[in-house]
DNA sequence: GATTTCAAATACAGATGTGTATTTGTATTC
DNA sequence: GAATACAAATACACATCTGTATTTGAAATC
């Protein structure tokens, strides 16, 4: 098996990466608050001293899982960006990267527990509203960087656009998921490309 | 001060609902989750005894008050399209129904609330969903019937605009609520109208 | 290879919650 | 006005989590 004998400093970042790994599975799963460091601690595999031993708080691994995601889905815009495609590919790379991003895993539940999350805590607010007005910037960024390959004017600032896109993606997720199989995925994806073209080329 | 003498039967009913709006108040103060029972029964003055003589469970409870909440709203709907304004002050109406149910109180934050809870609890899930189906029907309704006043024809199925119009409103405030002051009430205003009518109005 | 260091486990002391069973006091019934 | 009924309080037994303090065993250092 080649099991290789790890570094002291290898077997911490181990352990840390796992309890990030472990805590974004049973957040999603039973929410923050019903989440304890011990049920963390041991989906991982550990106790709860290895957890205290890698994070000050729960909130504090909490924002830092918020990051990692946050990193991760920048990366993967920032690659499509960058990939010189046409703007017609570029367009489904997009696409097919949302649904992953947001079907197919539990990130964007994650988020969701942020923002109620925020409302009750004003430090964790602070540091929350940093992470998204990066994300609405990022996502301004690339409604911009489109709109001048196609030639269009936008109708209001990409900040507020930017806003709206992603209230309006999460807010259809958000909903989607209480009330299961009432708007299957496709008329879903119908719906979001039909609002946001209105707004986008209605002008 | 001529305080009435209550009957058994008032007393008891003046207690439910005193432990509804503490429950209330207090669930969107520290999240569902991170309420007890004991909190709620706290706040409106009584112990947990009152509680469980009145409640099966907080679940029970919840989706109690979010019952409340939904026929509030439907009353206050219904009352702006049977008042026979014009169609004019039926919008201003409207609108400012809309400002007060979704910015004013905390009740939109229930909401997210249960959309959440809903996630890991199939139970409360099916009770949800039912409970936001009357919702988006009831605005489906709505959309119909102001659309059919002005002559317009919609551009996609009443529910799933419906469905579309809710999403919008609700993440948008989510995510002004989590990221305060980026975006003025007033900006988020225009960007929610500039929207739904370049949606229904572009065709 | 003995000594030191540190990641993770364990032990501890306390806080807070749960739901049920029982009691208490006031309204209702006779 | 005594008996009854029931809303709400209290008592109980137990479960769970928290954070810190201490211990342990394996890596790092010499």
């Amino acid at each position: 098996m080649a099991r290789k004998r790890l570094t002291r400093e290898e077997s911490r970042d181990q352990t840390r990466q796992r309890l990030l790994e472990a805590a974004a599975v049973v957040i999603a799963k039973k929410g923050l608050a019903a989440t304890s460091v011990e049920d963390i601690a041991a989906h991982a595999g550990y106790t709860r001293g290895a957890f205290y031993s890698n994070f000050k708080s729960k909130t504090d691994l909490f924002i830092e899982l918020l990051k990692h995601d946050h990193a991760d889905i920048q990366q993967g815009l920032q690659e499509i960006l960058d990939s010189k495609l046409s703007i017609g590919d570029m367009q489904k790379q997009l696409a097919k990267f949302y649904v992953q991003a947001y079907c197919g895993d539990n990130s964007y539940v994650l988020w969701a527990e942020a923002r109620l999350h925020a409302m009750r805590d004003a430090r964790f607010r602070t540091r929350l509203s940093a992470l998204l007005l990066e994300k609405r910037d990022m996502c301004a960024y690339f409604i911009e960087k489109f709109c001048d390959l196609m030639g269009k004017t936008l109708p209001a600032p990409a900040s507020d656009l930017a806003f709206g896109t992603m209230a309006l993606i999460d807010g259809v997720r958000f909903f989607n998921d209480s009330m299961p199989n009432e708007l299957p995925d496709q008329r879903a994806q119908q719906l979001l490309s039909a609002m946001f073209s209105a707004t986008f080329f209605s002008s």
